[in-house]
RNA sequence: GCCGGAGUGGCGGAACUGGCAGUCGCGAUGGAUUCAAAAUCCAUUGCCCUCACGGGCGUGUGGGUUCGAGUCCCACCUCCGGCACCA
């Protein structure tokens, strides 16, 4: 019997796709495990990287799978949106049948893998029947009012030749291509996730099974503060504007009041001004420069706009600015400016000579400029003498009473621009008609149809606009010729409900039966990167709300358990084909196989990790699993037909150890180590086999070393579970429980200290007590050495496994 | 700047709750087997001193708490990630 490595992987994947082994439907008898990753762009080749995440998936399916519950593992394919459209235009093939090209090819990787999923309910975004409920799901916000379109600035890549969501861009640079992001006043349509934010905010605490990490940068991302919103009025006008501060217990100390360049009032005061011509030409600057310019900190620059405002605190009259570090997109676009405690308007106030007054007592000491901490209010009328929460508690009072201002809430969160001027997404099932405006696509005409055209290179619009048949249409209110939105949706959208989708993917009268997706919902694992933190997971979310709130989902947060892996770095990067340092497979397919890869991809460290990809890492987990064949086969070692002795029952105690240790560490995700604990205890049993061992404990030992092997390398414990005549397919069998009387030790190691340092060991009976265990340490012959001539002073016991003797 | 996370042998990493630092693997060295090699097997492998028994040092740096610290606390250094003129 030797391993013939190729030709059992063949078999096995051939066997788990016939016999439909993970084609799952709703069972109410058994408890389910609906197990996702996040499906991938089906972009061509798998490498190294990739193939550490599908092992992960697919272990835990086989897992879960073994341990009793209905696990529902499907696979789809996140198939519009710009790489293959970039990869057409870069080879001249049109977008879908590059990406047509491409999926099979990509499932035939998995296969090879052995990753095993329910392929009845695969999916991929491009194809009318799953974009029509794109559409569907878009009309249903319009209807809500949760989809709107309205000129607004928004990101504008000049490469992509598209704009882009706010979380798109990254340091203001296209997350995708790098090109500093520039503005743009554009007619575009949102998805209002704004009036989600609270929730979104609130229901983060629930998700105490997702990684703080992703927690907190959501937190940070929906950035809810809380602060005043005050009225000022301008002097000798009759104009008054709103700002919006977290500290108005520092109204005191306002000095001047700033617009952004873009705040609607700034025509109205600079017309006519004084300082008319100085301040036009401070705006049309600021607003050609570019994002990054304007984020340059400390380099503060403004311009004043003649006019004074009125400090409704006090009624003193302070001058009004205008300055491109006050941004148009935060709150009212207009600040109140405290020089005294905000670092920015000190800058600003010294740049230009305007005075600076401090409302907080800086501590005795304090050398730095503007004083941000805490402690009492100064040079503040009725405010003199509080701190800061009782100071802004009375003074938003305050305001409230004389109808200046109020307390209010903000949020950082802007809403989700979604409309995309590139070819290769869902087409915005909307209509302009002369007479009716703009018109929703009936849902009965759904879907509009994505067509295939020529020319899909981008032109600065979206390139469905140049198709003729396309855009001419008729309104669906009159019949009479209309033009159809021509804008693509951002494939996040696509994204944002496909785990829903697949609950019951092919459904062609609704978007899903609710009563499956009650069944499988939530998500209990969420399997992906971490660079998904804020986009996909924060726009998913915010769908799965909506979806709630019309009904059809019952619970308000998708995923129960997040896991978010880490990359496979190789020579200092994270491995990616624009990096050009990807590891192919192929030749350790052929060489070691998929079981030796995927074992070495579950070692190679923690999964939450970066790993550093190494060239022979591999072949260590491959001699590991030649050992266990060469075990598993009789090859090694005596086996002997006789009774099990005491040698054989501590070989039978340390599989029972292996058991519990591997199970509890594939619960906490410590696949590493669960991989360390398999060959710990293979080196055990190769020791033991030398000596001999009874033909009945070597047969209990192998089946439950195969039983744990299955979910990490699963072809070559398949084959052996078959030829051992253990059963016809290990996938269905149970997994194994360890028996606590085999796992506890009668004898353990006591580790005896003087003065906290190792002076020996003594084997001990591990029900020792006290008192034993302290007569056992001092009496030993070792540690006299050491404390004679010493006053011991004291003893700490911790039996069975410590004794400490403090000596003076 | 703010908010996270990390720093352990030649390398990847282990030590989950304060209790033997270095499981497991890679690499390396010596040996067995072999005509030879591959494969396999055995042994050694943190650093320093010692023929040895044994001892000293050791988890980024400095301090602290504790009988006892890789683990907890304080300060700092370095690296990684997120946010960043958000009022």
């Amino acid at each position: 019997m030797t391993y013939e490595i190729q030709q059992i992987e063949a078999k096995w994947q051939d066997r788990w796709e016939d016999e439909r082994v993970f084609n799952v439907t709703e069972d109410p008898k058994r408890p389910k495990f609906y197990n996702v990753q996040m499906y991938p762009y089906p972009s061509g080749d798998l490498h190294m990287g990739h193939l550490r995440n599908y092992s992960y998936v697919d272990l835990l399916t086989r897992y879960r799978r073994m341990q009793g519950y209905n696990v529902l593992s499907p696979m789809g394919w996140d198939s519009f949106g710009l790489p293959a459209e970039n990869a057409a235009i870069a080879t001249g093939i049109h977008p879908r049948e590059f990406t047509e090209r491409q999926i099979p090819r990509m499932k035939a990787q998995l296969r090879r893998l052995g990753a095993v999923y329910d392929w009845d309910r695969e999916l991929a975004s491009h194809t009318p029947e799953y974009y029509k409920w794109d559409q569907w799901l878009f009309l249903e916000l319009y209807k809500q009012g949760l989809a709107y379109k309205r000129n607004a600035p928004v990101n504008w890549c000049p490469t992509d030749q598209t704009v882009l969501a706010n979380e798109q861009v990254i340091d203001g640079h296209c997350e995708r291509c790098d090109s500093e992001v520039v503005k743009r006043d554009l007619d575009q349509w949102f998805f209002k996730i704004t009036d989600y934010a609270q929730r979104l905010l609130d229901d983060l605490d629930q998700l105490d099974a997702w990684p703080d990490r992703v927690r907190t940068m959501q937190r940070n991302w929906i950035g809810r503060s809380e602060g005043c919103t005050i009225t000022l009025e301008v002097r000798e006008t009759d104009l008054a504007f709103d700002v919006y501060t977290t500290r108005p217990d520092t109204v005191f100390g306002m000095t001047f009041a700033v617009l952004a360049p873009e705040h609607p009032l700034v025509e109205s005061l600079i017309s006519g001004s004084v300082n008319e011509a100085e301040a036009r030409a401070y705006i049309t600057a600021a607003g050609s420069a570019s994002e990054i310019d304007r984020q340059a900190e400390g380099d503060k620059t403004g311009v004043f706009t003649g006019h004074y405002a009125v400090n409704p605190a006090n009624g003193r009259s302070v001058p009004i600015w205008i300055a491109d570090y006050v941004l148009m997109g935060y709150g009212t676009g207009a600040i109140m400016a405290v020089p005294g405690e905000d670092q920015r308007d000190w800058d600003f106030a010294t740049k230009y000579g305007i005075e600076i007054i401090r409302t907080v007592e800086p501590p005795e000491g304090f050398d730095g400029e503007a004083y941000t901490g805490t402690g009492p209010v100064i040079n503040s009328d009725f405010l003199n003498g509080m701190e800061m929460a009782e100071a802004k508690a009375t003074i938003i009072a305050w305001f409230e009473e004389h109808g200046l201002g109020r307390g209010t809430v903000n949020f950082r969160l802007r809403d989700w621009l979604i409309s995309r001027q590139r070819y290769w997404g869902s087409p915005i099932p909307m209509v302009t008609c002369p007479t009716h405006g703009l018109v929703p696509v009936p849902t009965d005409q759904l879907p509009v149809v994505h067509p295939d055209i020529e020319d899909y290179r981008p032109a600065g619009r979206s390139p469905l606009a140049a198709s003729e048949s396309f855009v001419n249409t008729e309104c669906p209110v009159c019949g009479g010729p209309a033009k159809r939105e021509t804008d693509t949706m951002d494939t996040f959208v696509d994204s944002s409900w496909y785990f829903l989708r697949y609950c019951d993917a092919q459904n062609t009268e609704e978007i899903f039966d609710p009563a499956k997706v009650d069944y499988w919902m939530d998500v209990d694992q969420y399997i992906g990167g971490v660079e998904h933190a804020v986009l996909h997971l924060l726009y998913a979310r915010f769908i799965t709300k909506v979806l709630h709130d019309m009904g059809l989902v019952r619970s308000e947060e998708p995923f129960k358990a997040l896991f978010t892996q880490g990359m496979l770095v190789k020579d200092g990067a994270k491995m990616s084909k624009s990096k050009g340092n990807v590891v192919s497979p192929d030749a350790y397919y052929s060489k070691y196989g998929a079981d030796a890869i995927r074992l070495f991809e579950l070692f190679i460290g923690p999964p939450t990790d970066d790993a550093v990809w190494s060239d022979n890492g591999v072949e260590g987990t491959s001699r590991f699993l030649d050992r266990v064949w060469r075990m598993a086969t009789g090859q090694v070692g005596q086996i002997e037909d006789r009774p099990p002795g005491e040698a054989d029952a501590e070989v039978l105690a340390e599989a029972h150890r292996m058991v519990k240790k591997v199970t509890e560490d594939i619960d906490r995700f410590s696949f590493n180590t669960s991989v360390a604990h398999l060959m710990t205890f293979a080196n055990t049993l190769q020791s033991a086999l030398r000596e001999g061992l009874s033909t009945e404990t070597h047969r209990e030992v192998i089946r439950l070393l195969l039983l744990l092997l299955s979910p990490m390398a699963p072809h070559l414990s398949h084959e052996l579970w078959e030829q051992l005549g253990f059963g016809t397919m290990l996938a269905t069998e149970e997994w194994p429980a360890w028996d606590d009387d085999l796992v506890k030790r009668d004898v353990v190691t006591m580790v005896v200290q003087v003065n906290g340092k190792l002076r020996d060991k003594i084997e001990v009976a591990a029900d020792i007590d006290a008192e034993t265990a302290e007569s056992l340490a001092l009496g030993s012959e070792r540690i006299q050495d050491w404390i004679d001539g010493h006053n011991v002073k004291k003893v700490i016991v911790r039996e069975p496994n410590i004794v400490n003797i403090v000596v003076g």
